[in-house]
RNA sequence: GGUCCCAUCGUCUAGAGGCCUAGGACAUAGCCCUCUCAAGGCUAAGACACGGGUUCGAAUCCCGUUGGGACUACCA
């Protein structure tokens, strides 16, 4: 391809950026990046009813937090009616576009006249061919459709797609307010940015053949087309609030890793072989609209869940201290981020990340590390803090407070030792001390661990365990 | 209703007519490792929607059926 790739991402700010947005931006994204094309962000926010400025401003966010960056924009369509009023005149004069001053009423009526007789609900063309335009009464402005004929849309993943002209009808390209309507400000925006393919979900295919008519009633350059398929709920039915969370930022609130969702997106109607996981670089090397698949796909939590822990396993645990501490202050395990010692979190954090699949379960894990005091299931400390496990837990105790060298080497001396003196399985000692230290049954090795949270913390948990027991 | 799209394990997918006794991954189950929980390793179970063609040969090509989805606005 000689000619310079431009593609085009175009959210409408009528509400969080979802799922399928974001792989939409990201597949523009791999294809731009892949080509050494350019990446164009554009903010479809005609219908001014819904759209917000903090939609376009959180899907902004998202969008930079997922890595997705542009080279072009953001355009705000609003900012450019000019120019859809300057396009829409040129169909007017050259009388491929006409006044409409059917009443919605009217048109309501007719609709459902035809859904009674069993007929496609297309426009009738009663004004098709008005001679003059109504000076009284507001008009909105109709796109003369050809009424014969067919038109081929040539997808890159669907392939030949043919639709028969008779089916489409003169679509209002401007409302009677003078706001331009989406198929027509879409093709505006393409043609004047340019774009050379537009890769959008497969929910548009229908939408195209209008707007190939379009383009060519201003003699444009036909850009190529990609309808990328549909990602479905797990009913099958198209992905809504109904399956749980589906927007970028909740993801990103439940402690989610960017690289995470964008490879599972990759990996949502794409692959490369066999290959799961991929790191940026070769998502842009090995993409290809060849490789995306024409069927829809199920949105699968379970898979990005594991993605996530995949990739919390290999972060940098700096890195991810700095990241959980939103979480932390949110759970109110520390006040502020001035009351945490970053390298120590890193530390226990590396002791943790593979135990977590998202950055919230280990805000959570991080607690027994942090707090002051610590809770012991009442079930729990019947079960493993009998008598004879507390006589283990003082003797420990003592150890510990004459130990000059508080490593987990050092500490696991005194663990081995103590089992050999009474014949014990390590773990007839392990579970006692780490009911006492943690309050659960679950946590990271017991030498690092007490390492980690320290002789100060764990002679206190220890201590009040076994004055509770005593008394 | 009309138009269009789609169809391989529960899910994501590999598969470009013989390399398919259909491969990988998630999830599930079992085993190993082990101080617990994980992580990791090994193993198991699990799919070509159905019916017709074409062909020496079809998951792969064609037709039909069924099932799902999208569009059908003065929404995007």
């Amino acid at each position: 391809m000689n000619q310079q790739i431009r593609v085009r991402f175009a959210p409408s700010p009528t509400g969080f950026l979802h799922i399928g947005g974001a792989r939409t931006a990201l597949f523009n994204w791999l294809f731009a990046r892949h080509y050494k094309g350019v990446f164009v962000l554009r903010i479809e926010d005609t219908d001014r009813n819904r759209s917000t400025d903090e939609y376009m401003n959180l899907i902004i966010q998202d969008m930079k937090w997922l890595g997705l960056d542009w080279d072009e924009g953001p355009f705000r369509q609003t900012d450019r009616f000019d120019i859809y009023r300057d396009y829409a005149n040129r169909l007017i004069q050259a009388g491929k576009a006409y006044y409409c001053c059917c009443t919605t009423e009217e048109l309501e009526r007719k609709r459902q006249l035809a859904i009674a007789a069993g007929l496609p609900m297309k426009y009738d063309g009663k004004c098709r061919d008005l001679k003059k335009p109504p000076s009284n009464i507001p008009a909105a402005i109709r796109f003369k459709m050809p009424k014969e004929g067919q038109t081929i849309v040539n997808d890159l993943v669907k392939g030949c797609v043919i639709f028969d002209n008779s089916q489409i009808e003169d679509l209002v390209i401007v409302r009677s307010d003078g706001t331009p309507t989406y198929n027509f400000v879409v093709v505006v925006d393409d043609i004047d940015m340019n774009i050379s393919h537009i890769i959008r979900g497969d929910d548009h295919l229908n939408n195209t053949p209008k707007q190939i008519h379009i383009y060519e009633a201003f003699s444009s350059k036909m850009p190529q087309f990609a309808h990328l398929p549909m990602i479905l709920g797990h009913d099958k039915s198209r992905l809504s609030k109904r399956h749980g969370a589906t927007s970028v930022l909740a993801y990103k609130d439940m402690g989610y890793l960017p690289e995470a969702i964008v490879n599972y997106l990759a990996r949502l109607g794409w692959s490369h072989g066999d290959q799961e996981i991929f790191t940026k670089d070769e998502m842009v090397n090995f993409f290809s609209i060849e490789n995306i698949g024409k069927s829809a796909a199920v949105f699968n939590p379970e898979k990005l869940l594991w993605l996530n822990s995949h990739y919390i396993i290999r972060s940098d645990s700096e890195r991810l201290a700095e990241l959980v501490i939103p979480f932390l202050i949110n759970k109110g395990i520390i006040e502020s981020d001035k009351d945490i010692d970053l390298k120590w979190l890193s530390k226990a954090i590396n002791l943790l990340k593979e135990r977590a699949k998202t950055l919230d379960e280990l805000a959570n894990s991080l607690n027994y590390f942090i707090a002051d005091s610590i809770e012991i299931d009442p079930k729990i400390a019947q079960k493993f803090l009998m008598p004879q496990s507390i006589k283990y837990l003082i003797e420990l105790k003592n150890a510990l407070l004459s130990l000059d060298d508080f490593s987990s080497a050092s500490i696991e001396k005194i663990f081995n030792t103590l089992a050999e003196s009474y014949s014990l399985k390590l773990g007839a000692i392990a579970q006692p001390v780490r009911v006492a230290i943690t309050g659960g049954t679950a946590s990271p090795g017991i030498y690092e661990l007490i390492e980690i949270i320290g002789r100060e913390k764990t002679i206190d948990r220890l201590s009040k365990v076994i004055e509770q027991k005593i008394t």
